[in-house]
DNA sequence: ACCTGAACACCGTTCAAGT
DNA sequence: ACCTGAACACCGTTCAAGT
């Protein structure tokens, strides 16, 4: 890669990151080059398609993300774990309004540019809930898939304006979905 | 309304009406008027907005709906009530891809054209939800616009291809959420 | 190697001109 | 009243021509 490939790749990104910002996933790629004092063409020469500039975007966050799934694998306990990680991913995909939902339309298309970002996120997932699963507290009739739905559904969900205040809210009532018999959902145990 | 103007009207619609199954809600208003051999400004003279035309698509659907939930409300047991009507409104959003996500969008907006119906959903969902509660089977700290965003969130989800197949578990796992101590749940009921 | 302007085929909006 | 073609300002894709 020649040096001003290099320099043009980098800001580009810096500049995409600013334009996203602002107008979420379905920014103008046009508007990004302009920004960006680059031909149209050259923008889509680093980057093809759309996803694959939000891939470049998000990868960063997203290793880090799958990184925290790991440590979290053989720390604290499975259901607590889940729920950490669950929330840092809805932490994630407020950062940039809109890659939720490519990345949801993503997961089942090899052809896409956030194919891999995809599975690592639905593997890092699927782990954490057969750890919460085997321990008791995730109920027992869900899979990685549905997991990865619900996941998405509440990062959609919370990225429209409307619904983002009660983001907390609406996590805490997916959560107690997935987890059940936890101490902070069973009333019971508080009793007396 | 001149004759013709009412042929245009009701011909545009069935028109639109194959379009929008074909290609969902981001079909080309374009495509649809070329289809319909009418003038794209006739077109967007009957329905100014893509909402305008998505509001006329779906509002017997969802007058049928909301009659639904009227006649819940005296009938079956709270908690099934709103299970039943969920369920419906699932069906609803699988009939037009990508409606769910224009409504969720224009639930706060008056000046949407989808804003009455969406307003309408929401009462009639909020209706049942308080039923429901009263009852002490639906989960007491969730609101009208709780329930509203996930089953938004929900008919998001089942929209995409790859989740359809699953949507009627999906729909178990959001209803268990909502609804609690329900019979079907609880499975020390059913022990010995 | 890498960049770019220009042509292309789309899109929704608007409006003066038609019947 | 109602319809329409055309002009407009956008969009992403593609490629021959430049350095």
């Amino acid at each position: 890669m020649r040096a001003d490939a290099k320099k043009n790749h980098s800001h580009i990104l810096t500049v995409a990151r600013e334009v996203v910002t602002e107008h979420g996933s379905d920014a103008s790629m046009r508007d990004i080059s302009r920004r960006a004092d680059v031909g149209l063409a050259t923008l889509l020469r680093h980057f093809p398609t759309r996803e694959a500039l939000f891939e470049a975007l998000v990868c960063t966050d997203l290793d880090a993300l799958t990184q925290k799934a790991d440590e979290l694998e053989t720390a604290t306990s499975p259901g607590e774990a889940l729920a950490s990680w669950f929330r840092d991913w809805v932490t994630f995909t407020q950062s940039y309004r809109g890659v939720v939902a490519m990345m949801a339309a993503a997961h089942t298309n090899p052809d896409s540019a956030l194919y891999a970002s995809c599975a690592a996120v639905h593997s890092a997932s699927a782990r954490l809930l057969l750890r919460a699963q085997a321990e008791g507290t995730a109920r027992a009739d869900m899979n990685g898939d549905d997991l990865f739905g619900l996941m998405s559904a509440l990062g959609w969900l919370v990225d429209l304006p409307s619904f983002a205040p009660r983001a907390d809210h609406l996590f805490h009532l997916i959560t107690s979905a997935i987890l059940t018999n936890r101490p902070s959902n069973d009333v019971k145990k508080t009793r007396r």
